[in-house]
DNA sequence: TTGCGTGCAAAGGTTTTGCATGGCA
DNA sequence: TGCCATGCAAAACCTTTGCACGCAA
């Protein structure tokens, strides 16, 4: 079982605190060096990789490095990220028809998908209406 | 517009005959390579960020570097991908469900998913059987 | 006291970039 | 002929790892 230390509270705390959040694990190191509380970033790292592996935090994949954020669900529920590829934006989704979606893959498709894993891109409605061709407000 | 370069028409048409396979830009520089095509693994890069504007494959982005893949519909249709998170597998998924998902998406949350980004991030069947608690075939 | 956790620095891997050369139009 | 594309090597970047020390239990 893992030690409770003072780095380990202040990164689960760091995520918790920003629910809506995405943030890359130099952000985090970063910020809470400012706020007093320095981690080292491998530290942070090694953190992140326990709490995504726990349940507590999502992780997206992004051509530019990985982000982390607060589940918080802890897993036990579909709950999905929505990213724009635009403004980068994330957006939490807790949909019902997420959850049948992901019980129709699972029975007619035996995909059994991982919803902290699994993030939905595309562009947000500010950004939609910006890439219009019709004005640019 | 782009030149027609013998390395651009390698790239493409080496995607194009797989177009069930997800590879990385250095797996792609080295089989065009022992198919006496070789291609600079920069290039390569390069290409393959043009097509994927182009709308012609598919960018997965993995923890251990992106993963390029045939856009068999030229990005037209809702095509989605399932990938594997235990074998890597990556599995097409072109279903009425994603279809009307992504319509509710639009009309109910404003949010307009781009399939060519989107990856489904799960456990295939296979895996899920050898993950399962009981038993190990 | 034990042994996991931490920090630092170095290594590892992927992707990008600068620059001279090559090849398409 | 003009200019984009290529190849090479170096740089940039994110992430992991080795090792000695520190700290929670």
């Amino acid at each position: 079982m893992p030690y409770n230390t003072k780095q380990r509270q202040a990164v689960l705390r760091f995520l918790e605190e920003r629910p809506e959040e995405a943030l890359s694990a130099c952000e985090i190191a970063e910020s809470l060096r400012q706020n007093q509380c320095p981690v080292g970033l491998a530290t942070v790292y090694r953190q992140l990789e326990r709490l995504e592996a726990a349940g507590r935090v999502h992780r997206v994949d992004t051509g530019e490095g990985a982000l982390y954020q607060f589940c918080a669900q802890g897993g036990r529920r579909a709950c999905f990220l929505l990213r724009c590829e635009s403004c980068g934006r994330m957006i939490h989704l807790d949909c019902v028809h997420l959850e049948a979606l992901c019980r129709h893959l699972s029975a007619d498709h035996r995909f059994r998908v991982d919803p902290r894993r699994t993030i939905l891109t595309g562009l947000c409605d500010v950004c939609c209406g910006e890439e219009a061709p019709h004005g640019t407000a």
